[in-house]
DNA sequence: AGGAGCCTGCGC
DNA sequence: GCGCAGGCTCCT
């Protein structure tokens, strides 16, 4: 589930509840976690009060008044789930915050791929990312310039965190067949025209996922065009919509209305 | 560029 | 049981 869109929901809730509030405990109840964050440094947390909590991409920083900052990464599967200290902890509790006023914030994920990591004051996690689509610095000509002598899929390069931060696999097949572009496409095959459509198409597609209310589940699939879809017709022109793997990943798009086309590099 | 690995749950 | 999962890092 969580892509741009999803994280910035997290944030906003991770915010409203906690900005301004004092940590009382930070407990990591998974091994994978604490490989990240042993319990004397989440014990270490303990008496700084929330200043802010930032997204970039998919990251999650919560700044603390005394400069210190934790990094939150959800990866496949994490979710905040906000509540109170005298409630039953969910399942997967993998890290748990606790304040001061009884606020309990816990970061719920079956799969414990999530990352939760501490960072001293005057230290910045390395996160080396592109722009946030939604961003200024998001448009055509930094996606020309990103994608220039990238020969790999244009799938690929929108995986990319560096081209640009926050798409996953769902958005990025969505994106590309909401501008009609193959994601075998080599990337640096697509000119100014299709890189217009595609931005558009990104923004489009983020909107739309902003707008919905979801919980991520298969149950959810129908809200996408092609994700999810296989043989299924696509949506706009009846084509059968077809799964491919790209670097690992399912891809999903429509051959008839995302034609290949042999374009070759600039 | 492609594949394994990290973890666990789920659907077949 | 096996293969699959929306992310990302590390290895060959």
């Amino acid at each position: 589930m969580p892509e741009l869109p999803e994280v910035e929901y997290a944030a906003s809730q991770l915010r409203r509840a906690t900005v301004g509030k004092r940590l009382s405990a930070l407990l990591i109840r998974h091994p994978a976690l604490r490989r990240r964050m042993a319990a004397r440094a989440a014990k270490a947390l303990a008496g700084a009060t929330v200043a802010a909590v930032e997204r970039r991409g998919k990251h999650q920083l919560v700044r603390f008044d005394d400069g210190r900052t934790l990094h939150v990464h959800f990866r496949m599967a994490g979710r905040w789930i906000v509540g109170r200290e005298s409630e039953p902890l969910p399942r997967y509790a993998r890290a748990v915050l606790v304040f001061t006023d009884g606020t309990r914030v816990v970061l719920d994920d079956s799969r414990a791929l999530s990352t939760i990591e501490p960072y001293a004051p005057g230290m910045e996690p390395p996160l080396d990312l592109g722009p946030d689509p939604r961003d200024a610095a998001f448009d055509e000509t930094w996606l020309a310039h990103a994608l220039a002598r990238r020969r790999a899929p244009i799938k690929n390069a929108l995986l990319d965190q560096r081209v640009v931060a926050g798409l996953g696999n769902v958005y990025a097949a969505e994106s590309l067949w909401e501008a009609r572009i193959s994601p075998h496409r080599p990337a640096c095959s697509l000119d100014r025209a299709e890189l217009r459509r595609l931005r558009a198409a990104i923004l489009a597609v983020l909107a739309r996922a902003d707008g919905a209310q979801y919980a991520a589940s298969d149950s959810d699939v129908g809200r996408f065009r092609v994700y999810g879809r296989e043989d299924a017709p696509c949506p706009r022109c009846g084509g059968r919509i077809a799964r491919t793997v790209q670097a690992g990943r399912s891809t999903y798009h429509c051959p008839r209305c995302q034609p290949r086309r042999d374009r070759r590099c600039a």
